[in-house]
DNA sequence: CTTGTTGGTCAACGCTTGTTGGCAAATGTA
DNA sequence: TACATTTGCCAACAAGCGTTGACCAACAAG
């Protein structure tokens, strides 16, 4: 029988354990829950199906560990105030082309209720804290930190799910230009 | 045979052809696409799942005449040009909150690339002229029209998709304080 | 060498999906 | 009345899905 200690060696299935995450968070990302098969995801990994079972039990135990995530955030006590606005908005361009997790998010928040939830409970908890440090009155805090997170999905839905064209067209600093005054001005702005 | 003439006199089928839209608007806009099937959208409006193949042709065509859908902008011209972002931003609240056609395509968009063509060309030939009309440099304008789509498209996404709940308890009327100058400097201001 | 564990394949299960064609009743038309 | 069209239900198809359990090869421990 398995270890029950966490802290187990290195096992020689761990690779293979990486791959399926791989694969998964790639179908994930670019096709949604339903779209992303098991089967397809196995393919892609170069396994058989029932590996994916093994290891994770189901799909939406396969989901769960594939959309672990930590968004990184930057912290922002050390910044001017008045940057706060451009940095975050690189900083989410970044994650949000460094890897699937965020797209895969995206993409399965909407038609997924553990999606959704997930996707409720990263912003709630890595978001929050920082629109807290930034704004008037933190007990504001969730609703400016939800307020910054519908313009910053807004561009990731524009930019990376639905590409409408003027918007895959825009630079990185273009972008940044047109979003920061934004994100800036819902988390520090007075209520208006 | 059918009359090839487009304006043949009402059939009695027009109520189930009816009954069939509604109910796959709800389905889509509440499920998505691939959950949104064919069976479910003939129980609900009440009659057999062939007969939507045999009025629809597809999965694809009912989708198509479902998502079928005015935005009913209102005319910018008459307005002050300063009101403009406030006026834009109510009445996307109106028409979401309206009916389901707009969930239905948000939802569907996300993961189905005729979704996501569809809702292209209804922002782009809808809310492209309005820009054209508000922006400083007119060749500019779909790039507005799109940064302006991004935050209404992240606050529905927010609000009525993945219900963050700082988002849900909102008034309508904090919305569009919060959102108006928003989506007024995307439209009107000088490129930064 | 034997034995137990791990990593992996294979074949199948029960179910749901979109889709099709045949048939019966209602309706319209002569 | 007789016929043609429309409207609808029913039963089935082939394909794909998530999931399961039996089985085999490689490896590690004794």
């Amino acid at each position: 029988m398995t270890t029950d200690a966490p802290a187990a060696g290195p096992r020689r299935s761990d690779a293979t354990k990486a791959a399926i995450l791989e694969a998964a968070r790639e179908r994930f990302a670019a096709d949604g829950y339903e779209r992303a098969t098991i089967r397809a995801i196995a393919r892609d990994a170069g396994i058989d199906p029932s590996m994916v079972m093994r290891y994770y039990g189901n799909k939406e135990g396969l989901f769960a560990a594939a959309s672990e995530l930590d968004l990184r955030l930057p912290d922002v006590g050390a910044l001017p105030d008045k940057h706060i606005g451009a940095v975050l908005v690189t900083h989410f361009l970044d994650r949000w082309e460094g890897d699937d997790v965020l797209t895969a998010m995206l993409r399965v928040g909407v038609t997924n209720p553990a999606g959704a939830e997930r996707m409720r409970a990263v912003l709630g908890e890595q978001l929050g804290p920082i629109a807290a440090g930034l704004c008037p009155d933190p007990a504001d805090a969730p609703r400016r930190a939800a307020l910054a997170a519908s313009q910053i999905l807004g561009m990731a839905l524009a930019r990376y799910v639905l590409k409408f064209p003027p918007v895959v067209e825009m630079t990185r600093e273009e972008v940044v230009a047109w979003l920061a005054p934004t994100v800036q001005r819902y988390l520090t702005a007075e209520t208006p």
